[in-house]
Order: structure tokens, then C-alpha cells, then sequence
DNA sequence: CGTATCCTGACC
DNA sequence: GGTCAGGATACG
């Protein structure tokens, strides 16, 4: 469930449960997260305190008392459990972080793609990233500006979280589908009023799922007006939606509405 | 630029 | 058994 919405809320309920905690202890329990979370930062890690709990895209910086920073990806499939330490694990717990007091905060990931890596105070902790389209200050031209330098399709550059920081597979085609803008056209091809247009798609398709999200867990039909409604009806045109392939990831769209 | 790769589970 | 999955990166 991870693009910015999620994220967002995933932080929340992270800052929540831990921002003032001190962290008893890491226990890293799948092998794909201890390739970037070493023993070496595990020990850096136990004893400090947190301070802070921020989210930059779809990224989560803990800051520590000691200055680190840990830096959390949920990639495909990740997501936190706060609980206590007493009780039985999660069969797909990958990282548990143990506070002092009891609580006890994990990272399950069935996939276990996730990341989380430690970096040290002045360490750069986030690679290149561009702007959240959250951003209020963030301004057309900005955004319109990131597009005409790529000849890639549309639907890859909102996928480059060098353009936009946040934006992922789900919301990239919703917003496509908003904008009534195809997919497949490349990214320096849009007029400014389409880029101006495509910005306000994103930003109300983000707000719209970040008030649903955590309101109503997951469930349901309905949520989505393209994505994984191939062969479904277009709820403006009904015409059947489509499904494509760019760059290994499924892109559903209009081919009506959202033509070239 | 496209393609493979990291993982595991769900589904056909 | 094969395909697909809300992500990103390393490679040729």
C-alpha cells in the first residue's frame, strides 16, 4: 500500500508510537534487510533516543538523538505494526524495533523489499529526489520544467521520483486518467496548461486517497477509476478500460478519454 | 534507453 | 508451474 498517501499516514502512526521512545533494541529477522541494516549500525542504533519521525516522498527519516538518521523504504508491500514486545511476532515481521516501556514497533513486509538503513549526522540519508507534488510552495513551472527535459512517456517520468517525490504506479494512472492525459505521449510534449492541469490531477488524486486512507483500512471496489479495472467501463465515456505494459509496470487508461 | 534483479504470496 | 504485484536500482 505505499505511495505518498500511505506513507504519509504509515509515518504518522510511527511518530506516534515512537517519537520520545528510547530504542531498547533492533532485531533484524530476514536477511534482505541485514544486507543494508548491519550489527554495526544496530549498535549505533540501541540506546538513543528518537526525536523525530519526518516523510519525504515515499521515504521515513527517524531522527535519533545521536544525530543518525534511519531511513525507511516500504517499497511494494511494507507497512508498520505497533504492538507490544510481549507478544507473539508477526509472520512477516522483517525489522522490530523494541522501545523501551515495551512497546514494540515492526516493519512486516511479505515481500521483504523494504529498506532501512542507518545514516550518520552531515551523511546525505535520501537519494535525488524531486519535489513533493504536496508541496504548496512547489509551482507549475517547476514541474512543467522536470517534463520538457524527458522524452520518456508521461506515465515513466511521474514514476522518476526525480520529477515528483511520491508519486507511484496507482496514482500516476489516476491522475493520467483525471488530466485526461494518454500515457503514452511523451513527457516534453505537454502544453503548459496540460502540465498545469496534470499538477491539480495529482495533487487532488493524492488528496482524495490520503483522506481515505487509514478511515477505511483497505477493502474494496470502487476506489479506483483506471487502475486494475482492465475491461471494466470508464465511469465518464464507458468505454472498456485498458491495460498496457511501460517499463514493466502496468499502466490502465481510457482509450477514449485520455487519447493523444 | 530497455532488461534483470531483489523477495514472497496470491491467483489462474 | 507460470504470471503478476502499490518500487527502485544496477547493468549492458
Amino acid at each position: 500500500m505505499p505511495e505518498l498517501p500511505e506513507v504519509e499516514y504509515a509515518s504518522r502512526v510511527l511518530r506516534d508510537a515512537v517519537v520520545g521512545k528510547t530504542v531498547r533494541d533492533v532485531k533484524v529477522l530476514h536477511r534482505a534487510q541485514r544486507r543494508s541494516l548491519t550489527s554495526r549500525s544496530i549498535a549505533r542504533v540501541r540506546g538513543a533516543r528518537i526525536v523525530a519521525v519526518d516523510r519525504r516522498g515515499k521515504h521515513q527519516l527517524i531522527t535519533l538523538s545521536t544525530g543518525d538518521t534511519i531511513v525507511v523504504h516500504f517499497r511494494m508491500t511494507g507497512d508498520w505494526l505497533v504492538d507490544q514486545a510481549r507478544l507473539p511476532i508477526d509472520k512477516f515481521a522483517r525489522v522490530v524495533l523494541e522501545l523501551a516501556g515495551g512497546g514494540r514497533v515492526s516493519l512486516v513486509d511479505p515481500r521483504a523489499l523494504s529498506t532501512i538503513t542507518l545514516h550518520r549526522q552531515g551523511e546525505e540519508a535520501l537519494p535525488a529526489l524531486g519535489p513533493d507534488p504536496t508541496d504548496p510552495t512547489l509551482h507549475v513551472d517547476t514541474f512543467g520544467a522536470a517534463l520538457s527535459r524527458r522524452r520518456i512517456a508521461i506515465k515513466q517520468a511521474l514514476l522518476d521520483q526525480r520529477v515528483l517525490a511520491g508519486v507511484g504506479n496507482i496514482y500516476a494512472a489516476e491522475a493520467l486518467w483525471l488530466a485526461k492525459i494518454s500515457p503514452r505521449v511523451p513527457a516534453s510534449s505537454l502544453s503548459s496548461t496540460r502540465q498545469a492541469r496534470l499538477l491539480e490531477a495529482i495533487r487532488s488524486v493524492l488528496a482524495k486517497a490520503q483522506q481515505d486512507t487509514g478511515r477505511y483500512r483497505d477493502d474494496g471496489e470502487g476506489r479506483f477509476e483506471v487502475y486494475d479495472r482492465e475491461g471494466m467501463p470508464c465511469s465518464r465515456c464507458g468505454t472498456l478500460i485498458r491495460r498496457i505494459v511501460q517499463g514493466q509496470r502496468s499502466t490502465y487508461y481510457c482509450p477514449h478519454c485520455q487519447r493523444r
